[in-house]
DNA sequence: CTGTTAGCGCATTCAA
DNA sequence: TTGAATGCGCTAACAG
C-alpha cells in the first residue's frame, strides 16, 4: 500500500527548517510581504522535492469548503450531458473547482440523497434537466443550486440557464411551412420536463398560426424503439398521410426515420423528419439529421459559472442561449 | 447562503443528552453492544429531527480514506464509457463509495494531475482505455490502481479487467467468412490502445487462416466523417471490390455505410458492414448493425470490485469478460 | 453502558 | 518576518 504516507505541510515545514505556517502562507499564494522571497524559494522547492499535496480533507474541514460542485443529471448516458459536464468541468478547472457527476435515478422523482452516492462534500449543486418534481430533494440540503435547461425559476429562485428551446422548435416549424408542408406530426418525448412541454407548446403555436396547417401528435419514450412504434402510428392513422415528422430529439428522428422505411416511405422524398440536439447521431444516420444544434458545453460552462458567482454571493442573471437550426438531407419540399 | 451551519455531531448529541462519541457510535453503526437500545433511539431520531449529515471532509481527515474512487476515462462523450461509469458506481454505491469521473484530456499523454481536476481526494483510481503512455501520471500518485480494458497486465502489476475483444473479433470474422465473404477490408481505429492493436492482430490471424481471403486494412479516426473516408478509399481501391467492411465499433461502421451509399452501392446487398460495442447507434442506423456487444456495466462493476478488494488487500485475480455477436441486418450473403 | 480525551492536516489568529 | 497555539468535526482509544 505504498504512498499511504505522503508527506505533510509539516514535513515540508521541518525539511525547509521553518514553521508549518510559513508553509501554508507560501503554498496558499498570500504570503505577499509576510514571508521573505527567500524564505518562500526555499519552501516551494522542498515541497516540490517531496511531492507535496495539500490534503483536500484538512483543508476542507478547515475552510468548510471543498470546491466542489455536484452536477446532477438525468442519464449519464446521453452525449447531450456529456457536453454538459464538459462545458462545466473546464470552467471549474480555471477556478480550482473539481465536478462531480451524480445521475439521478430514472431522471425522475426526487433523488434521493445527493450527499450518499457523492461522497465528497459539496460546496454547490448545479441541476440539468430534471423533472419538475425532483428539485425538492435537491434543493432540500440547503446548498446553493443553478438550474439547468429547467425554465425560467421565480424571481428569488435559483439561478438559472436555459436554451432558447421555443425559438428552436419555431426555426424548425417555419424550415418545415417553407418547404411546403402542412400535415407536420409532433413525435413528442412522453417526459415531464420544461424543455419537452416548451416544445409540445410551441409547435402547437407556432403551426396555429399556418393557414391550412394540419398538427398532430403522437407520444413516445425516449428510445429508438419507441420512436419507430410512434412514426408508424403517426403514418398509418386515418385521414391524409403526414408529410413531415418533427421529433423531439435525434434520437427520436432516428426511429422515425427507421419507421417510415419499415413502411416503404422514403426520407425525405416521402417524409421529411426533423431532429433536436444535433447529436453525432445526427451525422452518422444517412441521409443526415436536419436538427436543431444545442450549444452544450456552453450551457455547463455559464451553469458552472453561474455557481460561482451564487458562491461568491454576487448577483447572477438568469442566462438564455440561442440555439440554431441545421438544415440537412432528412428534410426535403413536401411531396 | 442558507444551510451553511449545519448541525454537527456535537449539536445532536446536546440535543440528545448524550455525548458525542455516543452519536458517533450509534450513526456509525457500531454500538452492538455498546450503547443501550434505547439511546440509540434517541440518538438516531434527534439526529433525524436535526436533519444531520456527517461531515465528510472531518471524516475523511480522521479515517484517512475518502470513501471515493476516481474513474479515468479517455472521453467522456462515449456511451461506452458512461455504461462503465454506471456499473462502478452501482458497486460503490453499494459499498458506500462514491465515484468521480475524469476525462483525461485527449484520451493520450500523460493524464497531467489526476488530483487537481478532481479535488475531493481519491482512495483509488481505475483507468479505463488509457493509451498505454498516459498510465505513468496515474499509476505515479503511488495509489491502488485498476486498469480496465487496457490488456492483461504484468503479473505484479495492477489488477485488469478485460473484455475478450480477440474473440469478439474471431466471431465477426467467422460470421462474414460463413457468409461467403473473403474479400474483408479492416477498417483499423488508429488509436494506440490496447484493444484496437488486439483487434488489428486477430483480424489479420483470422484471415490468414481462411483459404482465398484477401484481408486489406484501411486505418481512420474515432469519427463518422474519418470512416467515410475511410470506406470510401477501401471500396474504390485497385483490384476486386471488398465485399465486407469489418469496422472497429459502431461509429466507424456508421460511417462505413455512409461511404459504401456515397458510391452507390447499398448495405448489404453489395457490401456488408460489421460494427463492434452495440451502443444505441447500432440499432438507430438503417439496417441494423451487426456487431459485438460489450458488457459496459459489467466492466465497470467488476473493475470497482477489484479496487474494493484491492483496499482491502486482498487477492485481486485478472478477469475477461466474455463479449457477444450480435448478427443484424448490415451483413449478408457475400454477392 | 457511557463520557472524556486526543489528534487527523490544515489555515489562521496572536505573540515574539 | 516568523513561530506557537488553536480549532474545524469526527472517530478511536481509554476511563469511569
Amino acid at each position: 500500500m505504498a504512498g499511504s504516507d505522503r508527506p505533510t505541510s509539516r514535513d515540508v515545514a521541518r525539511a525547509a527548517g521553518v514553521s508549518q505556517a510559513t508553509v501554508s502562507l507560501v503554498l496558499g499564494g498570500k504570503w505577499r510581504g509576510r514571508v521573505s522571497e527567500r524564505t518562500a524559494g526555499t519552501v516551494r522547492s522542498v515541497a516540490g522535492e517531496l511531492g507535496y499535496r495539500p490534503n483536500a480533507a484538512a483543508r476542507s474541514l478547515r475552510l468548510g469548503r471543498t470546491r466542489t460542485a455536484l452536477l446532477v443529471v438525468p442519464a449519464l448516458t446521453h452525449e447531450y450531458f456529456a457536453r454538459v459536464y464538459a462545458g462545466a468541468a473546464r470552467v471549474a478547472d480555471a477556478h480550482g473547482f473539481g465536478v462531480v457527476l451524480y445521475p439521478s435515478p430514472e431522471g425522475i422523482g426526487p433523488a434521493r440523497d445527493p450527499f450518499g452516492p457523492a461522497r465528497a462534500a459539496i460546496d454547490g449543486v448545479i441541476a440539468s434537466s430534471m423533472a419538475a418534481d425532483a428539485l425538492a430533494g435537491i434543493a432540500d440540503g440547503g446548498l446553493p443550486l443553478v438550474m439547468l435547461d429547467s425554465g425560467p425559476g421565480a424571481q428569488d429562485g435559483p439561478p438559472t440557464v436555459d436554451l432558447a428551446v421555443a425559438d428552436g422548435i419555431r426555426q424548425v416549424v417555419r424550415h418545415l411551412v417553407a418547404l411546403g408542408h402542412r400535415r407536420i406530426t409532433h413525435l413528442a418525448a412522453d417526459v415531464d420536463t420544461w424543455t419537452f412541454k416548451v416544445r409540445a407548446r410551441t409547435v402547437g403555436e407556432e403551426l396555429a398560426r399556418v393557414a391550412g396547417a394540419r398538427p398532430a401528435t403522437e407520444r413516445c419514450g425516449l428510445d429508438v424503439a419507441s420512436a419507430r412504434d410512434a412514426a408508424v402510428r403517426a403514418l398509418t392513422a386515418p385521414g391524409p398521410r403526414p408529410t413531415a415528422l418533427l421529433c423531439d430529439g435525434d434520437v427520436l428522428a432516428a426511429g422515425a426515420c427507421k419507421g417510415a422505411r419499415s413502411l416503404g416511405l422514403r426520407v425525405p422524398e416521402d417524409v421529411s423528419v426533423s431532429g433536436f440536439d444535433d447529436l453525432e447521431l445526427a451525422t452518422a444516420l444517412d441521409p443526415e439529421l436536419t436538427t436543431v444544434r444545442l450549444p452544450a458545453e456552453e450551457v455547463g460552462a455559464r451553469g458552472m459559472a453561474a455557481l460561482l458567482a451564487l458562491l461568491d454571493g454576487a448577483p447572477v442573471p438568469p442566462v438564455e442561449l440561442p440555439v440554431e437550426l441545421v438544415a440537412r438531407g432528412s428534410t426535403s419540399a413536401a411531396p
